[in-house]
DNA sequence: TCACTTATATCCATTTGACATATATCTAGT
DNA sequence: ACTAGATATATGTCAAATGGATATAAGTGA
């Protein structure tokens, strides 16, 4: 690096990136929660995180922290929202990127059962969470309504899916993250309409009634 | 304080935050640009911005830039997007947080009439900006995106406007901003019904035609 | 045949674009 | 002073598109 600053030049911050990873399981919308294991807050719930590295970009963090705790890369991942209040962190100034991740229940539950100091709490719009450290509370709010913002105009629900799904574990999805019922048939136009998904000429088998068919995401 | 981190714990990234500051001016998006006084990128063009202070929030960090460059604080402001691409400043490590703020063209002319190093730049769909510093053409970018964006669910126009406007002010904002022409039967009726404006009763003067009702933002 | 769920068809209220018409003001000409 | 014309605001109407709600058909196992 050329002409280096003196760090005496600038105010020395941490930053750090903090990821909100959600899932829907059972019908429920639910978020990946890390027990402290020291700091403050210790024995508390708190989001998963990290410091940047010096030559890391953030994208890049994000995706080192989402790999090291669910061993995953799939599904979505995108920023979301810095927080910088100057006490959020009682230590020291820790200016945090938070990011926002989803996984289909399934992997997420296959790459974590080894860790018993995570787990996959609910969150969604009627459920109570334990109490969060630092402004986490504040930081997955953020996340879960950038979440429910972006259902109607962008393909975020399939990331919460298996790769073939049928219409009704998608509008599933759907109802949890929004915390409302809908209308099926108008579910089901809305949908096809997007042209975010097709059909593949199978069909769902097992169950005691007609079987729906199944769908892939266009993509 | 207490349990202070080592400082060698920790990488150490220089945070700053970056304006985009926007206005419509003569019917154009317009975007205000600081000339380079030193360091990489000399006598060219970039978003204002500067260092986040140890005990300072990043919404008043914002806050004061905006306030040093244009002496103003009314309009809008909100977070925008953070960059952090390690080598977006050759001198060293910088994270920046990206703030979008609005102000009506009136005013900002009026703050800088006596500043040399800044300009109002055109900046809608189909105008030519000067090259900027770093990867500031990305921020601005993302700043138009979201500005688009908003317009439909959000009361954002009335920052570019004076407290009283007519519907064809108002309809001139979301033309330049969204760079399409409207039309004026519907975009009346959709204004209307947000909720978002009241009349006041008051007409314009002046013209060489039915003078159109004088509006105001509610709230 | 029944129970159950998916899939589709139909109806209706609401929204939105497009066009036409009425209204208000100033200017120009007599 | 008065009137006709030009111009932009304001409003009304109609058709197309959208979205919710209900009803009905279709496919499967018990």
């Amino acid at each position: 690096m050329p002409q280096a600053y003196d760090p005496a030049d600038f105010p020395p911050l941490a930053v750090t990136v903090d990821l909100v990873l959600m899932t829907v399981r059972d019908g429920r919308l639910a978020v990946l929660l890390q027990r402290r294991s020291d700091g403050p807050h210790k024995g508390g719930w708190a989001l998963p995180g990290g410091f940047v590295g010096v030559d890391e970009s953030l994208d890049d963090a994000a995706q080192r922290i989402l790999a090291g705790k669910a061993g995953l890369t799939g599904g979505w991942l995108e920023q979301l929202y810095s927080f910088g209040s100057p006490d959020r962190d009682p230590r020291m100034r820790v200016v945090t990127i938070a990011y926002f991740a989803l996984l289909p229940a399934g992997e997420l539950l296959a790459a974590l059962d080894e860790r018993d100091d995570l787990i996959i709490a609910p969150a969604g719009p009627g459920e109570t969470l334990p109490p969060l450290a630092f402004d986490h509370e504040e930081i997955l709010d953020h996340a879960i309504r950038r979440l429910r913002g972006k259902l109607a105009y962008a393909p975020v629900a399939f990331a919460l899916l298996p790769p073939v799904f049928t219409l009704r574990a998608l509008q599933d999805v759907h109802e949890a993250i929004l915390g409302t019922r809908l209308n099926k048939p108008a579910f089901r136009r809305r949908m096809l309409d997007t042209g975010w998904i097709e059909g593949t000429g199978e069909r769902e088998e097992g169950g005691a009634f007609r079987p729906a068919e199944l769908f892939r995401a266009k993509i």
